[in-house]
DNA sequence: CATAAAAAGGATAAAAATATCTTTTAATCT
DNA sequence: AGATTAAAAGATATTTTTATCCTTTTTATG
């Protein structure tokens, strides 16, 4: 459903909400020890991001990651459709081509409802509603 | 969630299902165009079933892949798990190791409860269960 | 302007998932 | 018994995902 890279993704952004600001950004080298990804992925990653502008970056000192006010009304969804792309995140769950609520798999009718409320989820849900009134950073990385 | 594997061994579980019976056995070729799955991948992935009897199957002439009445009890849970994994299945929406209801990730609170449905799903179908009542393979692979 | 900091980009490597091919084993049927 | 059939098993290949490394570009600051 979410691979990895994409897990990895809402981590580091998680991060970001809880961490940055447009004058306090951050350091991947900073980032990956916290959310358990690789330094050099998660860089990768996030620069992919950045491209995206679903997060923001500056270059040369005193740069780094970090989210604008803006990027905060970003969905989980944004984030998922450019790491995994949009075809695997609303693909049919049996990966059947034709298939979906007209013409649905036997499958689909009995997983797609739930398959469907949690796409509305990513959808629905922003970083900003993530962090909302959540300080600690343990509660969002409790490892 | 699910991977293409685990996938391919639910169609081609549903498959038998619908045609084959103890003493109609079907073979790996006359599987693989209806269900779209490569005919040698889906070949090994009945095996691998059968290895961990959830399917049957018979060597020889005559031979070849079907449920047993017992099979037919079995849940699309225990197809998966064997294909994917246990870890796979039940692991956080994050990946985050320690990660559980006591100690929920943000992501797992959000998520979890779908994620649980869906599982429960998995757990509380059963072959025979998908296929009651219903006779047309279209019905189940509509491409 | 020089320097150092940090992301961006490109190339490569490793691992996992997906897929195919070949040989072996067992059953069935003359 | 021998030939044939079909799964089982093993070996190998390909593709995708995950991960690392190295160079280049940009930019703040002394």
């Amino acid at each position: 459903m979410l691979s990895n890279s994409s897990k990895y993704a809402i981590k580091g952004v998680l991060y970001l909400a809880l961490n940055s600001t447009d004058d306090h950004k951050v350091m991947v080298r900073d980032i990956f020890e916290v959310v358990h990804v690789p330094e050099a992925y998660l860089a990768k990653i996030l620069q992919e991001l950045s491209r995206h502008d679903i997060i923001s970056s500056a270059k040369g000192p005193k740069g780094g990651f970090y989210l604008s006010e803006e990027d905060r009304k970003k969905t989980l969804m944004d984030i998922v459709k450019v790491i995994d792309g949009e075809k695997r995140v609303y693909s049919c769950v049996l990966g059947i081509k034709n298939c979906d609520l007209d013409n649905p798999c036997v499958l689909h009718k009995l997983v797609g409802a739930n398959k469907s409320k949690f796409i509305k989820v990513l959808e629905g849900t922003t970083i900003l509603d993530l962090v909302q009134g959540k300080q600690k950073i343990e509660q969002f990385f409790p490892f």
